[in-house]
DNA sequence: GCACGCACGC
DNA sequence: GACGTACGTGCGTGCG
């Protein structure tokens, strides 16, 4: 049999502090405040859903009682009127309280804390666990073995218990010298005396040094200055304060704690009187409640409608999560919702948890929680606003690896609904893929903002709208065969992580900080003064007015001084490659080599977070860190990159890119002979361009040449424009435009298939991927003619860049799928667009590279072979 | 806390 | 005549 614990919480402290945290805008039906109810209630769930007492009892002030006021004549005396607001919540909150069976205590002439006291006492001697609920910081002295406090923090929801230690550690005082440690230091706002000029670190102090207040006073001749003389001086307003702050645990109560039982109420008494006040999401709160409340100890009943289980656990950080997973029998589709946040629910299509709790079969908590939600996401349908981070929210990094990756493992993409993937397919381009918003526009409902509640049910709701709409969109097929299956693949890339070898980033740093340290000093010798290099806007002053360098373009807010800037400004004064080098250098160890062993968890191994619905064209982004923009370019990026290494030593990284996977995806959509030849022939892919556009021999074409060819490759497959091309290629804007026009006249295919391209997105309002996947874009209808032209650089990159994207994601669920079925050691960790990256054994490289060639080459069968580069090395830049 | 300029990747 | 090569993430500054 387990502890009861048993909640007492100080109603008029609770109260209290709800009518201060809360607007004083919420009214009930009839007209009176209820924003205090309402917070009690809040906060009363939220500790009961995080603390899972067995019983919850309520204590109210009935007056002060005569020993205080003796003690110490102006005890309490200043305290303002009760607002007459949260006076009139006073019988509201007991009425409801009554409607919930949750016995209140009062005793003429106690204070609430008084009455907590008694039933700390009480409880624990009863062998009974008890929580004492209460702003109040006097009741710490109360807390034992047995007995913890249980205070809001910040705002009204954030709760912190404290036991013994936490006492100690955020007061410096065990809880049996809370007594003494108010007698020192008094308490304003109870107009308790104390010692002046004694506050919070003084009293620790003393009481660490002294152990009791009665030692303390005792041996105030000993005590120095101006503290000693204070001490002396007050010795009977210590004691007399301290009388007052002293909790009293014999206050005559009647209650039986061992018959006190949460979840007792009458459910259509509770209700109505939920309703009677207009508290919506409060009633749904309690069903979910009732559920869980009530499921710890009944029996599952016979074949139920609907079986529910509910799966708990405390997050690693200040978040708990906490998911709940409704199946009905088999064959017949329920809703299923997961909430995602502070708390959850779990929802049925029938609404009706009354009717699920019947079957409800357990609470878990703890670790079995990870066992039993795997068990459960592998039977039912799940929906969810972002099912990847929902589910890695039970099973953070680190932390139970094997139920981690079990979780991943139990997801069935076919039986899963992630409602913001959904709605990016339906529109790439938006920015805000939460269910509150998807709700508001897909529902037509106005969710309260951050009620998990509602947002599950809504989350269930959507997944029947949404379904419908990717199937009206032409995107089920994306959806189901493309970015569903994928989450699975990348919570298990985000899980293993990379490995860095901090002692290789350590050496750089130091050797990078003493360049920067060089070009500073001569930077500001060559300016003649000191500035902030990395101020665009003092930079600009010392450029531009100091050393009267000629302005080149300008930005929103001043001269720019980016790098093109610097480059033209070279010639003329040493200062700007000076510069150039130190952004190179600052930019390189502020965001990578600093900053990265920062962020190296537990595991000594980095983890990224992939996001699924951030990139118009289908492209993945990585954050937290961005593993998609480690440098490369550079010897220092490089550098950095052999950093990255694989997680056991001997075991090699092994890099696998698409070689120009866009402009063979350009090839196979246009039908072009001559693009298709340039891929299928063997030779240099930029060369055999520059024959082409140059009509020159394949062994004619220059350096040069080939440096042209290859910026209109690039800039084909980025939605071209003269002025862009002129610029990257520092030409002028003619030769730029007429290098464009030999490029079509070479490749006349894809001219026509660029400008059905256009044509036909100006036709439809969006551009699609040979898969489905389509992006809005309603730049095209723009009167403007930049907009416009940026909406027809964005239709003829889509399909180049979004199939790129669709093809990359096929070969790692492809890639994942064969690792696991064919009991590869190797690993996936990283995508970085067009390129995958691996950690293996030596003796799988082999295999692996072939498995990997194999998945990715064969992914798609088009006009042109997708030719696939592997490498392998001790780290990432030996793998490439 | 936010906008901006800048710079890294593909 | 302008605009400026797609898509991202993150750092430091400066303002409020």
């Amino acid at each position: 049999m387990p502890e009861r614990t048993i909640a007492v919480i100080d109603g008029n402290s609770l109260l209290h502090r709800a009518f201060h945290g809360l607007p004083p805008t919420m009214t009930a039906p009839d007209g009176r405040p209820t924003n205090a109810v309402f917070g009690f209630m809040s906060m009363l769930f939220k500790m009961v859903t995080d603390l899972g007492p067995d019983g919850v009892v309520v204590a109210f002030d009935r007056g002060k009682p005569a020993f205080r006021t003796e003690a110490l004549a102006q005890y309490k005396i200043h305290r303002p009127p009760t607002d007459p607001d949260l006076k009139a919540q006073f019988p509201m909150i007991k009425e409801l309280l009554t409607a919930l069976a949750i016995p209140i205590v009062e005793a003429e002439g106690w204070e609430g804390d008084d009455v907590l006291g008694t039933l700390a006492a009480r409880g624990s001697a009863g062998g009974m666990r008890v929580l004492l609920v209460t702003g109040d910081k006097d009741a710490l002295q109360l807390v034992d073995d047995n007995v913890s406090v249980v205070s809001t923090k910040k705002g009204i929801t954030d709760i912190v218990v404290y036991d013994r230690d936490a006492v100690i550690e955020r007061y410096g005082v065990a809880p049996e010298q809370v007594a003494d440690f108010l007698g020192l230091k008094g308490d304003t706002s109870d107009n308790i005396p104390g010692i002046p000029g004694v506050g919070e670190k003084t009293a620790a102090k003393l009481l660490q040094e002294h152990g009791t207040l009665d030692e303390v006073l005792e041996r105030a001749e000993s005590i120095p200055g101006k503290l000693g003389e204070n001490i002396r001086a007050n010795k009977d307003a210590a004691l007399a304060s301290r009388v007052v702050a002293t909790i009293r645990r014999d206050v005559p109560v009647e209650i039986d704690l061992g018959a006190v039982a949460w979840g007792s109420w009458d459910d259509a008494e509770a209700l109505s009187a939920l309703s009677g006040l207009a508290f919506t999401s409060l009633v749904t709160r309690l069903r979910s409640m009732r559920v869980a409340g009530g499921s710890a100890t009944s029996e599952p009943a016979a074949e139920p409608a609907t079986s529910v289980e509910i799966a708990v656990r405390e997050g690693a950080a200040a978040a708990e999560w906490v998911a709940a997973l409704a199946e009905s029998r088999p064959q017949t589709p329920v809703g299923l919702a997961v909430g995602i946040g502070d708390e959850a629910c779990l929802f049925t299509e029938e609404r009706s948890l009354a009717a699920a709790h019947e079957g409800a079969a357990a609470i878990l908590r703890g670790d079995s929680a990870d066992a039993a939600l795997a068990a459960l996401i592998s039977s039912c349908r799940v929906s969810a606003g972002d099912l990847k981070a929902l589910l890695e929210g039970f099973c953070p990094p680190g932390s139970m690896q094997a139920e981690a990756a079990s979780v991943a493992d139990a997801l069935d993409p076919a039986a899963a609904f992630d409602c913001g993937i959904a709605a990016y397919l339906l529109a790439s381009n938006r920015s805000d893929y939460s269910v509150p918003t998807l709700a508001g526009e897909y529902l037509g409902h106005t969710l309260e903002a951050g009620d998990p509640v509602a947002e599950a049910v809504a989350a269930a709701d959507l997944a029947g709208v949404l379904g419908p709409a990717l199937e009206q969109w032409g995107a089920t097929r994306c959806f189901e065969t493309i970015e569903m299956p994928l989450v699975p693949v990348l919570m298990r890339m985000e899980e293993i992580g990379v490995g860095i070898d901090r002692d290789v980033l350590a050496a750089l740093s130091a050797e990078t900080h003493g360049q920067i340290a060089a070009l500073v000093a001569e930077i500001h010798e060559l300016a003649g003064f000191e500035f902030t290099i990395d101020s665009p806007k003092q930079l600009g002053e010392v450029l531009f007015d100091k050393l009267g360098l000629p302005t080149q373009k300008k930005t929103k807010t001043g001269y720019s001084t980016d790098a093109s800037v610097l480059a033209a400004l070279a010639p003329l004064h040493p200062i700007a490659d000076k510069i150039v080098a130190y952004r190179e250098l600052s930019k390189l160890t502020s965001t990578y080599i600093d900053a990265l062993p920062r962020l190296v968890g537990e595991d000594g191994r980095l983890h990224t977070t992939f996001n699924q619905t951030v990139a118009a064209t289908g492209r993945l982004s990585s954050s937290s860190p961005n593993l998609q923009n480690i440098p490369v370019r550079t010897e220092l990026g490089r550098r950095i990159r052999a950093a990255f290494v694989p997680a056991r030593a001997g075991d090699l990284m092994v890099s696998a890119d698409y070689s120009q996977i866009e402009l063979r995806i350009l090839a196979h959509l246009s039908e072009d002979a001559g693009l298709i030849e340039a891929f299928t022939s063997g030779a240099d892919f930029h060369a055999a361009t520059a024959a082409r556009v140059f009509d020159v021999a394949p062994e004619a074409v220059d350096p040069d040449m080939r440096r042209k060819a290859k910026a209109v490759n690039f800039g084909i497959v980025y939605g071209i424009s003269a002025h862009g091309l002129g610029d990257s290629l520092g030409i002028g804007y003619a030769e730029a435009q007429a290098t464009i026009d030999r490029y079509f006249a070479a490749y006349p295919r894809v001219r026509a298939y660029l400008d059905e391209t256009i044509a036909e997105a100006h036709r439809c309002g969006y551009a699609e991927t040979m898969f489905g996947r389509r992006r809005p874009i309603p730049e095209l209808a723009s009167g403007n003619y930049n907009l416009r032209s940026f909406g027809e650089r964005t239709a003829m990159n889509h399909p180049m860049q979004g199939t790129a994207a669709d093809l990359m994601k096929l070969a790692m669920i492809e890639v994942d799928r064969r690792l696991r079925a064919e009991g590869f050691e190797s690993r996936m960790l990283l995508q970085v667009h067009d390129e995958l990256v691996f950690e293996a054994p030596p003796g799988e490289l082999e295999r692996l590279t072939r498995m990997v060639r194999e998945a990715m080459a064969g992914v798609a069968d088009l006009r042109v072979p997708l030719d696939v580069g592997v490498g392998a090395g001790t780290d990432w830049t030996s793998a490439k």
